[in-house]
DNA sequence: AGCTCTTCCTGAAAGC
DNA sequence: TGCTTTCAGGAAGAGC
């Protein structure tokens, strides 16, 4: 599923194609995960891309208007679960599930694909409307006083917290579940349990793990592939994701699954000892 | 504030 | 073999 390092890799692959092609055309098959569908189709044919970019897990193509009015529409697009964005050409058979077709002026075209519809698109009138402006920190651009601070003394378990587009933006349950296992953090841990020093763990455990997960592609489990159609290979740097059962790379112990948060958590018993449970009244 | 449950959707995998 | 059921999950909303 994309989380910030798949949908980075699919950003990275466009902005080396679509900035200055200009959207001729937009053809449209299933519209329920788009929130306006005929102001794409209204507005988008003859702007000019001028940029892709990563919010989160959201992708920003930032719009030029050909009637320059000043204003600067951005396409924003999540991929939800299943969703892919290929670049191709006109004549490149239609994958099952391809929701949105932009032609582009050098004849080529962007697709969406989403077997699940569990993506959305939408068109905003700046870069920072709606959706992007009540998500939290960059997990790669936050310092890690910032780091801190987001996570210090909150009450939540740390794994609902990490997976909280509000408090960070970008991780989603694989990379979450790598991040506590590296961080040798149990994700059922309060927060304000965890001391300066696992916090500080953390941080950089969510660091080497988003960037060696960018630096090989992301992680092709499901339907994942890049603009390109490529897979990612993380998937085969998992240490503990979809790995129940098997040993733990760093103690032997068999790697177990929980619900935390209402996902799969996989985490090793071992390396992260689970938090003490308050005694329930009886 | 934070937890759990539900909804959306499809395909893969498990169960019978 | 072939049908039915269950499960996976990002995000939002309800209810507690």
């Amino acid at each position: 599923m994309p989380e910030l390092p798949e949908v980075e890799t699919v950003v990275r692959g466009l902005q080396k194609v679509l900035p200055g092609r200009r959207i001729v055309e937009v053809r449209l098959g299933k519209t329920d995960f788009i929130e306006d569908p005929a102001a794409l189709e209204k507005q988008l044919p003859g702007s000019r891309i001028v940029t892709v970019r990563r919010y989160g897990k959201f992708l920003v193509v930032d719009l030029e208007s050909p009637d320059a009015t000043g204003e600067k529409p951005a396409l924003l697009i999540h991929l939800g679960m299943t969703g892919q964005l290929i670049t191709c050409g006109p004549d490149t058979g239609v994958a099952p599930h391809t929701h949105a077709f932009f032609a582009l002026d050098d004849g080529r075209e962007l697709r969406y694909r989403d077997p699940r519809r569990f993506g959305s698109m939408q068109i905003v009138a700046q870069g920072n409307g709606s959706p992007l402006g009540s998500l939290g920190l960059d997990p790669l651009d936050a310092t890690k006083s910032e780091f801190l601070a987001q996570l210090r003394g909150r009450r939540a378990r740390i794994k609902a917290l990490l997976l909280d587009q509000s408090v960070l933006r970008g991780m989603g349950n694989i990379y979450t579940d790598e991040s506590l296992w590296r961080a040798r953090i149990h994700p059922k841990r309060l927060a304000a349990s965890l001391k300066e020093a696992d916090l500080r763990r953390l941080y950089g455990a969510v660091q080497a793990i988003l960037k060696e997960a960018i630096r090989l592609r992301g992680s092709s489990i499901s339907d994942y592939v890049d603009c390109a159609g490529e897979r990612g290979e993380f998937q085969l740097r998992h240490r503990v994701y979809q790995r129940e059962g098997k040993k733990c790379v760093r103690c032997k112990s068999a790697i177990r699954r929980v619900i935390v948060a209402g996902r799969s958590s996989y985490f090793c018993p071992q390396c992260q000892p689970a938090p003490r449970v308050r005694a329930r009244k009886a």
